[in-house]
DNA sequence: TGTATGATCGCCT
DNA sequence: GGCGATCATACAG
């Protein structure tokens, strides 16, 4: 793969996100969990219809949707498949690999492990806020560089967390045994 | 190791 | 008015 596509299922981008590297002014790491949501998933933003909130994900793919999680936390998702479908693909887990000093300081904290294992955490330490919404992936202050082929088999899936909606679908995708995601993966 | 709770805001009923 | 694509902290056992 060389290079991301975002003209194709937020499943299969999900799928294919893990093991990639993304970067925020140079600070980030290597994705080891993600979420898949579309506009037909009763647990996704998408699924009632167009907001102010949720707007960028029923535009171009290939660019950032940040949303305030809970009034508090930054999230960062990928928005994917032929403009227009509302679907996406929700960052949960890094595993560090550049700017850990910078990151330990915004979370106020040492431990690796803490510091991008969850949306919300991965946001803090990646400094994400709303001015990035909608902004492309492809450009500063972004950076992705797609996985190597020999983490391919690693990949496992299982439900995702935190939904009341949709509770079985088996779209949430990890790096099976890496110690950096916000949860054991669960078989869906 | 597990369960409860507060923080705080956009969107829905 | 209530509920989240969450997290940190405070407890109980």
């Amino acid at each position: 793969m060389a290079r991301i596509d975002f003209h194709a299922s937020s499943i299969e981008v999900a799928r294919n996100l893990i093991g990639a590297s993304v970067f925020i002014d140079g600070v980030g790491g290597r994705i080891v969990e993600t979420e898949a949501y579309d506009e037909s998933d009763p647990a996704s933003h998408s699924f009632s219809g167009v907001t102010p909130r949720n707007a960028v994900m029923f535009g171009a793919p290939g660019r950032a949707y940040v949303y305030r999680s809970y009034g508090l936390h930054w999230c960062l998702n990928f928005v994917c498949m032929p403009a227009g479908h509302g679907a996406g693909v929700l960052i949960r887990a890094l595993e560090p690999t550049r700017g850990i000093d910078l990151m330990r300081e915004r979370r106020g904290l040492d431990d690796l492990r803490l510091l991008c294992s969850g949306p919300g955490r991965l946001g803090q330490a990646l400094g994400v806020t709303h001015a990035l919404n909608a902004l492309r992936l492809d450009r500063k202050p972004f950076r992705l560089v797609p996985r190597a082929e020999d983490d391919l088999g690693r990949v496992a899936s299982g439900t995702r967390i935190g939904l009341s909606k949709a509770k079985d679908l088996p779209w949430r995708f990890a790096l099976a045994g890496s110690p950096f995601l916000s949860k054991p993966l669960r078989a869906g």
